[in-house]
DNA sequence: TACTTTTGCTTAAACGTTTAAGCAAATATA
DNA sequence: TATATTTGCTTAAACGTTTAAGCAAAAGTA
């Protein structure tokens, strides 16, 4: 009852030709006869010839398939650089597996796991929250599997990175709530073991050493950024005795909470505190006021990742150099300060 | 310089047996004596052997991939029915390959295109807006390859489908503005050639009649809703020489582009007109007013339609019975109504 | 004319696994 | 003791493709 798939011997048995011709008739192998190549491509599209990947990618030891590994698509910036991924791999004839680590490590290393197992010929990675071993990171590249990393990145793994500058657009932002009159600028940020997180940080604090505003350690928090997060954090920088008149958060999402929790308390954004996110989801332009922002670039990460992706696998491997991008970002003024 | 992956006939060398005992050892055949399993288990630990899924694949004609199609991605609903899917799947051994059609039917396509190319054993999809030619799906179905559609699906289609009951849904909240003292209830849908919206619709225009309300065709509008025409329809509900008091939106996107004009416009909300939505995605509690909306069970309608998938490759394809599986949405109520 | 080269195909092996069929040895049954 | 059954493996083919090697015929060259 089931139906049987045309292969490439059907078509080679209608042509009285070997199967071999038909495959390199099909590739367009300059040894085989333009007459010989359009019969058998008449043939294929009369029997509704599919090539088998499966069969293919064995014989080649190529799957054609790239692995993408994100903490969650839900994000505008994760889903709008997969997006771009997804567009520049397919013109070369690559399709992508998406996969989520919901910012948990396990699940990223079985995420890891699944990868290698389909035999993608590389992966393209955003690191989970929650990861500091990176043992599974060196599994793919003691595979020989090209590993490029974007966002979330880390220093000690030797892997092609893209991102933007963390460390600069912290910097600007202080900056411009400065240039609003802010005078006691909070600060609650990523956990400082992820890379980015702990570049925001520094930028954070070096521009407040730079423009003599006080330094206290109450103004400064990590967080895993979360909505929920957001709100407790803020409340916990409310509850000070001298709270901020500026809040810094380094991600949109936390700063929605943030914002969610000023509001019912009845305190004015901007004028009884100044807000700034980081990521620039589309909501930070719909909500109450409206959320200032830093513009990451997704598109940019999403064509620059799979474009080093492909130069990996198309180039000598002896003669590669690392690739890390760094991208300048843009501070997005919005109402919130 | 490549390193040679660990077969199963370099465990086979190994121990001096076949190749053939080596894979029956792996998979716990009982032809097989406790004694060589437990040998060709740790050889194969000890060599790091990992099994070559494409080779599998080809063999046993399955390839253990489920492909996904949604919309796309970055909205919080498809992204759960995603997580949910992964989620059961995985436990079965399947692994997903998601893809967006972002709305385009020739995107679709293609991604039909590479989901068959990429053999995945079964596809569970969501439609895009513009899709009204079923022919690229009846391929699917002509391929002997399972399909499930959930939410965006296609009563002609004779295909599993889970979603929820959309008119139930809208009469629920007409039924609910009504209530709330609304008069003159508008609704901007989505396009009546797909069955939800045009399920929403009835929905919408039954409860209108069954209320005595007045049944004007000015105040029942079509749109893609996404965030822009939200505001665009809104816009023109506002135009008329009698406006609404409430607006019903199909979508939450759409609902927050009418609200943010509204806003605009300083028109309270709810006072001065109702809005509710559907989807109930994450910030339809964050905006001000907090938006009435649809809560979808995300959650269940993944997990559904992964056990509808994997119980059409379980069982007999004689004795299968369509499943038609409609949950019953519930309404979340907020500010906005 | 005698050779080299090119053209257009074929043959056969390979990718790594699974599995049907088979066979000898061990064990059970009568 | 003779026969049947079970156990534990092996052999070989198969999945559908690609590709190295090879070979005859055609075309080019001297």
């Amino acid at each position: 009852m089931k139906k049987k798939r045309t292969t490439i011997k059907d078509i080679a048995n209608v042509l009285n030709i070997s199967p071999a011709a038909v495959s390199k008739a099909l590739h367009d192998d300059s040894r085989i006869s333009a007459k010989t190549k359009a019969a058998v491509k008449r043939v294929a599209k009369e029997l509704n010839y599919q090539p088998n990947h499966l069969a293919s990618a064995l014989r080649k030891g190529k799957s054609n398939l790239v692995g993408v590994i994100v903490p969650r698509t839900s994000s505008n910036f994760f889903s709008s650089v997969i997006q771009n991924i997804e567009e520049v791999l397919n013109r070369e004839g690559y399709n992508i597996i998406i996969t989520q680590s919901n910012e948990s490590f396990k699940k990223e290393c079985s995420n890891i796991d699944t990868l290698l197992f389909t035999q993608v010929d590389g992966i393209i990675a955003s690191m989970a929250n929650e990861t500091v071993d990176l043992s599974y990171y060196e599994k793919i590249k003691s595979k020989g599997i090209p590993l490029i990393l974007f966002d979330r990145g880390e220093n000690d793994l030797n892997v092609d990175y893209i991102g933007i500058n963390d460390y600069d657009s912290s910097f600007m932002i202080v900056e411009h709530l400065i240039s609003k009159g802010c005078k006691r600028i909070a600060h609650i940020g990523g956990f400082r073991h992820t890379r980015i997180f702990n570049n925001r940080i520094r930028g954070y604090i070096d521009a407040i050493h730079r423009y003599n505003l006080p330094h206290d350690d109450d103004l400064l928090i990590e967080s895993s950024l979360t909505m929920e997060d957001g709100r407790l954090k803020m409340q916990e920088l409310l509850a000070l005795e001298n709270p901020p008149d500026a809040v810094y958060i380094a991600g949109d999402y936390a700063a929605l909470g943030a914002l969610q929790l000023l509001k019912e308390k009845n305190i004015d954004v901007p004028n009884d505190i100044c807000l700034v996110g980081f990521g620039n989801e589309p909501f930070t332009s719909l909500v109450t006021p409206t959320i200032t922002s830093i513009n990451q670039h997704s598109e940019q990460i999403g064509q620059l990742a799979a474009k080093t992706f492909l130069e990996r696998v198309k180039m000598d491997p002896l003669k590669q150099t690392l690739n890390k991008i760094i991208l300048d970002a843009a501070l997005i003024e919005r109402d919130s300060s």
